[in-house]
DNA sequence: ACAAACCATAACCGTATGGTTATAATTCGT
DNA sequence: ACGAATTATAACCATACGGTTATGGTTTGT
């Protein structure tokens, strides 16, 4: 299998895998997840719609944000005074073919032993 | 929604997610995935195994795979003066979980806004 | 015009984390 | 029986990380 940095495609036949390890990282902080959580069901937000119930402080919820904005997982856009945040879901794309990729290779060594042990039953 | 820290499972109605803060967390590591990875496709590994060409030392891989054991995303069988360790692909279900419910969350969102903007075509 | 609001960044700090070496406890091979 | 092999654990270390306060730059409202 070939893995590739960047994103994840499809080129020449090969399936590539991008890395997961980033959005793993980034997903494994409550407080940051928390924010991309929000982000996803409330759509976009602001950095002090985001501050106020979180329990951390502005320069923290910024921080995550830019941790998250650089890996692609939300996207800014300043209007004003304020930055309206939203997440991206299309970032988890590497952490999806992952999961896919080991679930599927699973289920089919579960599978060629169920049809293993059928044949040998009857 | 509720939130259960343990298990993912269905009581009185209520799909319960745990969390997957801990498996994000241990999966983030490009070593202990790396690990989890080989136990999956290769099925149960002895630990010196594991350790050759991980490029780390044999009690760092002990401390990952205790680790991952205590998360119960790895079990080991002690044989003489081996340890087998094999993965537990069921302890990846809050994780799933997870995943399924945003991406199924982002996804009815979607539907709903092509299915207004069909609407407002013709 | 000016104070307040909003956000990002810098500087700093305590703790968590992933690694190391050293060593102890079993178990295997001869 | 004894040395080698396998694993786990302890002690330690450097760095990464998530948080804080302080501050500066815009933009808004009055």
């Amino acid at each position: 299998m070939a893995w590739k940095t960047n994103s994840s495609s499809k080129t020449r036949g090969f399936i590539v895998l991008a890395e997961p390890t980033a959005v793993l990282k980034l997903l494994s902080d409550p407080t940051r997840r928390a924010i991309f959580e929000r982000l996803i069901t409330e759509g976009e937000t602001t950095v002090h719609a985001l501050t106020d119930p979180s329990g951390v402080s502005q320069p923290a919820i910024s921080k995550h944000l830019a941790a998250l904005k650089a890996a692609g997982l939300v996207k800014g856009r300043r209007d004003g005074r304020e930055t309206y945040y939203s997440a991206d879901m299309e970032a988890l794309s590497p952490l999806i073919d992952w999961i896919s990729f080991y679930s599927t290779f699973w289920r089919s060594r579960f599978d060629r032993l169920n049809s293993l042990l059928k044949r040998m039953e009857p």
